[in-house]
DNA sequence: TTGAAAGCGTTACCAC
DNA sequence: GTGGTAACGCTTTCAA
C-alpha cells in the first residue's frame, strides 16, 4: 500500500481522484509515492464500492465483417465515455443470448447492446433486464430502446435511381422468406413504382436467399421472360452479383445491357468487377448511436427509445440510362 | 444478502463453491433461497479477493474482417475456460498499444493477447508485461510466448503448384516493401524455383502495395515484358484479383491465358470470378491457440514459447497446367 | 458440518 | 486539509 508515502489512506485517495481538494505539497508527495512504487489503482476495489464496471457487453448474431463497423462504432463511443467493450455472439441461439443477459445481470458488465436481438419476446418476457439497447433490429419491438435503420426507404431510393435513368421495366429480387428485412425492402420497391404510377409485375419479384447463387437463377428466370426487364433491384449484394455473374455467362454486360442495383455496400462491392451500385446501410453510426443511447440510458437521462437512421445511396458502376435512352 | 436463508454467510458462500462440503439439507435450503431472491454472487467482490477478472483483453491493430475469425478463436477456447474477451483496436499506433497494455497492467484483465503488435520492443523495454501473447506477427521477437504462420512454407507451397502444372514463367507480386510478410512469401517463391534449380528473373518480381489498383498495375507490367509470365503468385489476394481484373481488361482470359495465385484466403476469395487460387491462413486456430496459450501462462505451466501453424492450400480455378501442356 | 471473523483496496462520511 | 473508519460482498482460515 501506498501509505509507505507516510500519508493516510484517505488523502491518497482523494490525491487521485479530487486533487483540488489538497495542498500542493501533500499531492506531490502522493505522485512521487506512486511513480516510485508504479502503484495502479485497482479497478476490482472500485468496481466494489462503485458498483459498476465500466464494461459494456455487444452481442452479435456472428461474426459476420458486417458487424465489424458496428462495433467499431461502439467501441469509439465507449472510449470516450471510459467504457471498455467485451464481445460475445450467440449463433443465433436464443439460450446463448439468454446467459449473455445473464452475465450482464451478474454485474459482469454496466449494459448490453445487442445487434439484432434473436428472441426478443423471450427476452423481454424474463422479469428482470439489465440495461439493453437493441441495434438494427427490422422490427421494433418489446419497447426497449432501439437504433435502427430504414430498409423501406433505402430500397425506394434506390428503385428510383433506377427509374431515373429512365428504366420502366425494374424487377426486384426479393430475400429469403420470413425475413422482415425481405418484406421492408420489397415495400420499398413497391413504393417507387406506385409512386411513377407504375404497378408491380409479380413476374418481375423473383425469390432469392441472399446468397450469389441465388443471384444467378434469379437473373436467369428474368431474362427467360417474354418480356425481360432493364433494370434489377437485388435486396442484397451478394445477389446482385450473383445477377452480375449470370449475366456474363450469357455473354451480356452491365450496366450496358442491364442495370443493377444491390443493397448493404458490403465490402465485396466495392472491390467486384464492375463495382456495384448499392445502398449502405450506417453500420459505424449504428453502434455509435446504440452506445451513446446506452450511455443515455446508464444515465437514467431521457431519450428518443426507437431511432431510424437513414441509409446512403453509394453509386458505383452498375446502373446506367436506359436503352431507349442511352 | 442471502442470510435471509436462516444460515451464515460463510455457509453460503460454501454452498455455491464447494457444495460436497455441505450437509445436503443445507445445500438445499442455500439453494432455494437463491432461487427464490434472484441472487448473482458480485463479479466485483470475487475479484477483489481472488485478484483476476477472467477476462482477456484482445488486441488488434484494425478492425478488419481478417481479424474476426482470430478472434472467434480466441473466443472460443476463451469461453470454455469461463473468460470473457475484451476487444480493443490500436489503429496501429504505438502509444494506443501502451495504453491497452496499460490497462491490464491496472487489473482490468488478466492478460493480452496483441494480434500483430505495433511495436514490440517498445512493450518488451517496458519493465513490467502483463502476461501477453503475440499471435501473427511475422518476425520472432521480444521472448514473448508467440503463434505464427510459416509464411515462407506457405509462398513455397503455392510457387510449386504453378510449377507442377508446368508453368516455367512464374512471376511474383510483391507486397510493400519494409512488410517482414512481403519478405517471407518472397523468400517462399524464391525457395521454390531455386529447389528446380531456376534462377530468378528480377523482372518476374515487381512490387505493389497489397491494394488491387497494385495488382492491375503489376500485371500491366508485367505483359509489357519481352517475354511475359504464364503464372503469376500475388502476395496477397487483393493483388492477385487486380491482376485478374487488368487480365480481363486487355481481354485476357483466368486461368486459359494466365495462371493466378493469392495469399490470405479472404472471403472474396471465394466470391470472385473465377474463384482465387489461394494460401489459407488459419485465423481461427490462430486465435484458439494463442488463447490456450495464454490460458498455460495465467497457470504457470511449461508451453512452448514459439508455435508456428501451418498454412493449407485452397485449390479453386484460377491455376491451370502451363499452354504447352493443356 | 457449520459459524465467526479477518481481510481484499477502494470510497465517502465525519472528525479534527 | 487531513486522518480515522465503516462499508462494499466475497473467500478463507480457524474454532466450535
Amino acid at each position: 500500500m501506498a501509505r509507505a508515502a507516510g500519508l493516510s489512506i484517505a488523502t491518497v485517495s482523494r490525491a487521485l481522484n479530487r486533487p483540488e481538494l489538497l495542498n500542493e505539497d501533500t499531492r506531490r508527495i502522493v505522485n512521487e509515492a506512486v511513480a516510485r512504487l508504479d502503484y495502479r489503482p485497482s479497478v476490482a476495489a472500485k468496481r466494489l464500492r462503485g458498483n459498476r464496471t465500466d464494461l459494456i457487453l455487444v452481442v452479435v448474431p456472428s461474426l459476420s465483417p458486417f458487424f465489424l463497423d458496428i462495433f467499431a462504432g461502439v467501441e469509439a463511443a465507449a472510449e470516450r465515455a471510459g467504457f471498455s467493450v467485451l464481445v460475445g455472439h450467440t449463433d443465433r441461439n436464443s439460450a446463448r443470448e439468454r446467459l449473455f443477459v445473464d452475465q450482464v445481470g451478474a454485474s459482469r458488465a454496466d449494459g448490453i447492446i445487442l445487434v439484432t436481438s434473436v428472441d426478443l419476446p423471450t427476452l423481454t418476457g424474463m422479469g428482470w433486464l439489465p440495461p439493453t439497447v437493441v441495434a438494427l433490429d427490422v422490427d421494433g419491438g418489446g419497447g426497449l430502446p432501439m437504433v435502427r435503420v430504414d430498409h423501406v426507404a433505402g430500397a425506394e431510393d434506390a428503385t428510383n435511381i433506377l427509374l431515373n435513368l429512365g428504366h420502366t421495366r425494374v424487377a426486384h429480387i426479393l430475400g429469403p422468406e420470413r425475413s422482415g428485412m425481405t418484406r421492408h425492402r420489397l415495400e420499398g420497391y413497391q413504393r417507387a413504382l406506385a409512386a411513377r404510377g407504375l404497378n408491380v409485375n409479380p413476374d418481375y419479384c423473383v425469390r432469392g436467399d441472399f446468397t450469389v447463387e441465388s443471384g444467378v437463377a434469379a437473373i436467369n428466370a428474368l431474362l427467360a421472360l417474354p418480356s425481360p426487364p432493364t433494370a434489377v433491384f437485388a435486396a442484397n449484394d451478394q445477389m446482385a452479383i450473383g445477377a452480375i455473374r449470370g449475366l456474363r455467362r450469357r455473354g451480356l454486360q452491365v450496366p450496358r445491357d442491364m442495370s443493377i442495383f444491390g443493397f448493404d455496400d458490403e465490402r465485396i462491392a466495392a472491390l467486384c468487377d464492375p463495382p456495384l451500385s448499392t445502398v449502405r446501410i450506417p453500420t459505424f453510426e449504428i453502434g455509435r448511436t446504440a452506445m451513446e443511447q446506452m450511455l443515455r440510458l446508464l444515465e437514467g437521462a431521457a431519450m428518443e427509445h426507437d431511432l431510424v437512421l437513414p441509409t446512403e445511396l453509394v453509386i458505383r458502376d452498375t446502373a446506367a440510362p436506359a436503352p431507349d435512352r442511352a
